[in-house]
DNA sequence: ATCTGTGAATCCGTTCACAGCA
DNA sequence: TGCTGTGAACGGATTCACAGAT
């Protein structure tokens, strides 16, 4: 399939082939009247835009299950990423290969990160060592933190962080699965008062939309 | 602190006091006027809401790094998750304890999901596997799955899918982290074509707006 | 004839601003 | 006086609808 129409496009990403057409042309005009968008042109371009043709090394700090899981994640390599390095505060742990990688110790964590020019961390500590862990990041010029620990950090301005809390995508799925059973049973929503006036306007279970994922369909309000 | 204002609340959320007055009263009439919210009973409301109250036993299938991080998770517990169950297709994996609960194997699966009332489940295969899990799952009465396998999974209706993909949250931080770079030097957008007509309209970066987190400042298009 | 690119119209979430209650 | 609850105003994002290109 040399080629694509945003009608197809919209489809699978289960959108409005108008939005995607405007989204895609403040990219620039990459598509041909008549015929649709060259696919391999169309990845390169997004590809580009998204910066996934930079190389970006990364280090994953706190290999515990979730930094080892990390680490052997393959979807990083494919997306531009490089794991550049393994960092573990646990002296056992130093030397052992964890993905084919050995792990440092946290004593060289700023050395790691200027010698391999890293801006990007990933925290994957304990709670408690998250917020030193990203201090010590930060000063030794990391701008941008992806943090898995339940935490919220603090950080100076221009500094990045997203923060990753497994349990909220469980929580979403809980919300709409206590909505479909109050769904069979007509009401019954709690003890004292009576029914909610109108509670999230109704609509994201029903309405499938190939939606799948992070963004969308959430509460705005609930502090990160 | 028997008490919070809205205005309070808010700050500590990063949003207007206004939107957070408007959505709380979606959930019903819970604060007092020239007091605030009862801080007891605004926790409770909410909690209920969000479907904190309930015990919702998830099962967790393939048993990987990932798999045994997530079984490790302490989030869970504390937002009324129960792992009734870990399912994994490796044989030497069975009986095998992980965070204290001993690894089942995938043949029983229809059989623990029904014996434990799942109606959530969590997905951390390698991706090949996925969809033949997610059908099992889908046909044993689950009907909401978290993926965290790099896959987007077909459901029938009425079920939902939530995909996590741990290399987006990096991507996007890499987005930002490449916009920084080419803030400092004037425009190098690319090679051939002029620069954007508006592309991403300017903010995220710099508004910081205590953000860290899924959703928010996501251009809308990229499939799941 | 087909499908992009985009101004104009529309929709919807956010914010304003204030009446109403404690 | 202080702060909630909410109708009305606003503004940005989505969608419509069609001119323009192949």
């Amino acid at each position: 399939m040399p080629t694509v129409s945003s009608e197809e496009l919209a489809a699978a990403a289960g959108v409005n082939s108008a939005k995607l057409r405007k989204d895609f042309s403040y990219l620039g005009s990459y598509g041909t009247r008549g015929v649709g968008y060259d696919v391999e042109y169309l990845v390169y371009q997004i590809s580009r835009e998204l910066g996934l043709t930079q190389d970006w090394p990364v280090v994953i700090v706190g290999i515990g299950n979730l930094g080892a899981a990390l680490a052997n994640y393959g979807g990083f390599a494919s997306r531009g990423f490089r794991v550049a390095a393994l960092i573990d505060a646990d002296p056992a742990m130093a030397g052992k290969p964890v993905a084919g990688i050995p792990v440092q110790h946290t004593d060289d964590l700023e050395k790691i990160i200027k010698d391999n020019g890293v801006s990007i961390g990933v925290i994957a500590t304990p709670a408690g060592a998250a917020q030193p862990v990203c201090d010590r990041l930060v000063a030794a010029g990391v701008t941008s933190i992806l943090n898995f620990a339940p935490t919220v950090l603090s950080v100076p301005d221009g500094v990045d962080v997203r923060k990753v809390d497994l349990s909220i995508e469980l929580q979403i799925l809980a919300f709409h699965e206590q909505r479909k059973a109050g769904e069979e049973t007509a009401v019954e929503t709690a003890a004292g008062d009576g029914a909610l006036p109108a509670a999230v306007p109704r609509g994201a279970v029903a309405d499938d939309s190939a939606d799948q994922g992070p963004d969308g369909d959430v509460p705005a309000v609930m502090p990160a």
